[in-house]
DNA sequence: AGCGCTTAATTGCATATGCAATTAGAGAGG
DNA sequence: CCTCTCTAATTGCATATGCAATTAAGCGCT
């Protein structure tokens, strides 16, 4: 824990002080400025920082820890959780993973790659007002050699400049996308569509079978990152999900 | 608050105190003994009773009311929320509040009622290892008069035995459920499917024409309680759910 | 009856204190 | 160098205490 870390944490004065400490650390790590697996002072450190009661920094953390943002340990201190890999339902945010998950082998083929101005199609995915740098890729995966899922992205290059170099060759633009960005909000949206003549035929399924239509755009604070569309041939795959009463389970 | 009311809270010795007190009052919200409603015993008596510190009781509770199975107002005192009738994405569980929400004019009809030993596929869908006695229904839910959802729902009578006598006729056998069963846990799948033709028909949408089909299972403790199969219009219909890295936001 | 003031019940927050449990790492001993 | 032991750092839990904020309900006055 160097003294710039700890530094790092700064209260806004707003409501409760344990929930002022909570956001701080909350925010740090959404921001990145505090990656995975890095060490969190101790409860001690922090309350002489912040001039609050072990008991204070304590509820803030333990709160932190149930909502799976960090990680405590008795004796080895605290540290910055990895976020799950995919929690539930649709959140499944790696295709590779969920392919080798299901027992089958990998694989992937980059289709097409445009770069330049979103057109108007993209700019309204986004919800933006004017056109902006992206690059658009097609991509389709395999599961045992098996078409698995078509994917079409637009990545947006303010948010992330690197992809514009990238040529998505170690994996696909996903999962790239997951270790180069940082992303705090996504929403999806599923619906049933019929295979259009192209991508049933990439899918190797009969032209106007149902698949599955996968939405999602991701957003880092209020940047756009990217958004993707993932369509599943339908027989093959169902998404599930458990729930109580109150939420989930 | 009656005597009875806090003499329900019994603690199991497993675990920290303050767990054992969450736990003891979630049972009790979620097996009906406290519904919707009912006021919960304050802090000071819940510590006499349980022979625990304020605080103690008060992170008990303070972690209920984040998970929202309480409400807590000052003065007023704490008692037990409602389940949110609906939050986000799969778990819509009441269509006419769904289409009301849409803004259409919500109506259903009853197609066909079957009483009696469940075949084969209901036993499947449950996980029995035996024919149980259900109620089989189909029913057809429109938005403005336009079909809207095909339902078709079997009801485990042994633990639900009023869906016997009960005609469905003031409400759908899925609302009427909400109101008149308990449940403690739900799973659902989703998927894509071609309608068939009898399903087209009834939909009014074109024979092969792409649903989305939404499976859904529902338990209280171990005995099932329903199963439902809810059949989309596909083009018509979307679910959208929101999450950050981290899980929901 | 109605209106305003006061009281008190209840939750919310923060602190100080003490002890228990866990275990990384230092140090002792071979 | 290896192993064992012990220490101490760190988190986990529970209590006691005090004060603040909210507001339902009672009370008194007109």
């Amino acid at each position: 824990m160097s003294a710039s870390q700890i530094d790092a944490v700064a209260l806004d004065g707003a409501g409760p002080l344990y929930d002022q400490i909570r956001r701080a650390i909350r925010d740090l790590i959404l921001n990145g400025a505090w990656p995975p697996g890095t060490v969190v002072p101790p409860e001690h450190a922090l309350m002489e920082r912040l001039g609050a009661s072990r008991m204070t920094v304590h509820r803030a953390l333990g709160q932190l820890a149930r909502e799976g943002l960090i990680t405590r340990r008795r004796r080895s201190g605290t540290i910055v959780a990895s976020p799950p890999a995919s929690h539930a339902m649709l959140d499944i945010l790696s295709i590779p993973e969920e392919v080798r998950g299901l027992g089958h082998e990998y694989s992937y083929r980059i289709l097409a790659r445009r770069d330049g101005r979103a057109q108007r199609p993209v700019v309204a995915l986004f919800e933006l007002g004017r056109a902006v740098e992206v690059v658009h890729l097609t991509v389709l995966h395999f599961a045992d050699g098996v078409p698995h899922v078509l994917e079409e992205r637009v990545i947006h290059l303010a948010t992330v400049p690197a992809a514009g170099q990238e040529q998505f060759a170690a994996m696909p633009p996903g999962d790239w996308l997951l270790q180069n960005s940082l992303w705090s909000q996504a929403e999806h949206a599923i619906s049933a569509v019929a295979a259009e003549t192209d991508q049933a035929q990439l899918l190797a399924i009969g032209e106007g079978e149902p698949c599955l239509l996968v939405e999602r755009r991701t957003w880092n604070q209020r940047e756009p990152v990217t958004a993707v569309r993932l369509l599943y041939p339908g027989g093959r795959h169902r998404f599930i999900g458990r729930f109580g009463p109150y939420g989930k389970v």
